[in-house]
DNA sequence: ACCTGAACACCGTTCAAGT
DNA sequence: ACCTGAACACCGTTCAAGT
């Protein structure tokens, strides 16, 4: 924490691609709330109001940073033949990147970024519907059932993750509504001990397999086998 | 707008629901930025720091929003010995508030709420689990999977409809995807067509039915049937 | 015991002024 | 053309003072 000699940066020297890079730098090391325009300023060392030359408000630097985390999930990732082997590598793929940058995430996995990334990400999972031998309107569909599943369970693994990291939970608080009577919650009750040998990972898996043996029904019969 | 003879309210007068009650009306009203303690106090014609002998900060109020939410979801259901109608029941409630309330919706229903409705509606689906004839750790799988899909289409709804009666932009369906160079995305220009066509309520329906679908798979032989 | 007003340390955003 | 500093209208939260 020395004293740093203040320069102004040279013209052009902040690109939209140093901004999402320090933001995303940020979030992973202070969480949701460490991105605010004061410390990506200090973070690029030049002023606050600097990134509202290369973006309009801070909801742009949100779904700038959706498309970059996109970038980061398909990052190598090529198209086979095996369409379920497909969908499933690119459903980890959003959820490796949910749990590696989860305030990130968090904040900005949820919106529609329009990026280039996101637009291949979207003709890969169709290329892998059509594989399956969906097509035409039922295609679209599927496609949102895939996405609502993976961006709503990578999304909220981020959401969980990064809550976490961020606060001490609450106690010494009135806890309004404890669980008085457990008697009348007797399947909550039952299934009470299992609950912590259960991971959310393995409830994305089962959630993959579950729609993915859906989606091989839908398309039966039809289907391209595998050589 | 006359000007207000402000008196001060008697102690007491205040409770948790009728700040809830009010931060739901505000919401429905001008939208997720509204739920502030400048607007909430002065929605509840009381100081905005007032609302601290209630809650401990923001969060709280959130969670408290998430369980009113949930009250509203479940009114009135009964469980019934159809368990396939009790889950699609559920789901369709959480459909319908997200839809209604958007903007609550949007700011709370991602978050754990511990309270005495969601229990009520966790207890309800587990027992749904439980007569498709899944238990013990499967049942807790099923039903973070059955959570996972209702609140995260329902929660993505309520997002969308939010947005867009925030902002200006964004028409019924799928975002235009910069088009820049179709050629390279043959499966997403070849579906162009379709998007304007298929509603969100649509794949919620469809999704649904696979998962329900699924769960009769996994359950398949034991499931008691129908009267 | 509960409500109020002033104060604090932040926010996103705007804009005239620098270079 | 891009970067800066000051200013504005807000935030959530704290706390001593009222009743």
């Amino acid at each position: 924490m020395s004293e740093t000699t203040r320069v102004r940066r040279k013209r052009g020297s902040i690109t939209q691609d140093e901004i999402v890079t320090a933001a995303l730098r940020l979030t992973d090391r202070e969480g949701e709330s460490a991105l605010t325009f004061a410390r990506l300023g200090h973070e690029l060392k030049a002023s606050p109001t600097a990134v509202y030359r290369h973006f309009a408000n801070r909801n742009e630097i949100l779904r700038a940073l959706a498309n970059h985390l996109d970038g980061i999930s398909i990052d190598g990732y090529v198209p086979t033949d095996d369409w379920r082997r497909d969908l499933e590598d690119l459903g980890w793929r959003a959820w490796r990147t949910a749990i590696t940058h989860p305030a990130a995430a968090a904040i900005s996995l949820s919106l529609v970024s329009n990026g280039a990334n996101e637009l291949r990400a979207v003709e890969w999972v169709l290329r892998a519907i059509h594989c399956a031998g969906v097509s035409g309107r039922d295609a679209v569909v599927q496609y949102q059932v895939y996405t609502n599943l993976v961006l709503g369970s990578a999304g909220a693994q981020a959401a969980r993750l990064s809550a976490a990291d961020a606060v001490e939970s609450s106690e010494g608080w009135i806890q309004v509504y404890a669980p008085k009577d457990p008697s009348r919650y007797p399947h909550a009750e039952a299934v009470k001990a299992e609950l912590t040998s259960v991971t959310y990972e393995e409830v994305f898996a089962k959630q993959m397999q579950m729609y993915l043996d859906a989606l091989a029904m839908t398309s039966a019969g039809r289907s391209e086998a595998p050589a």
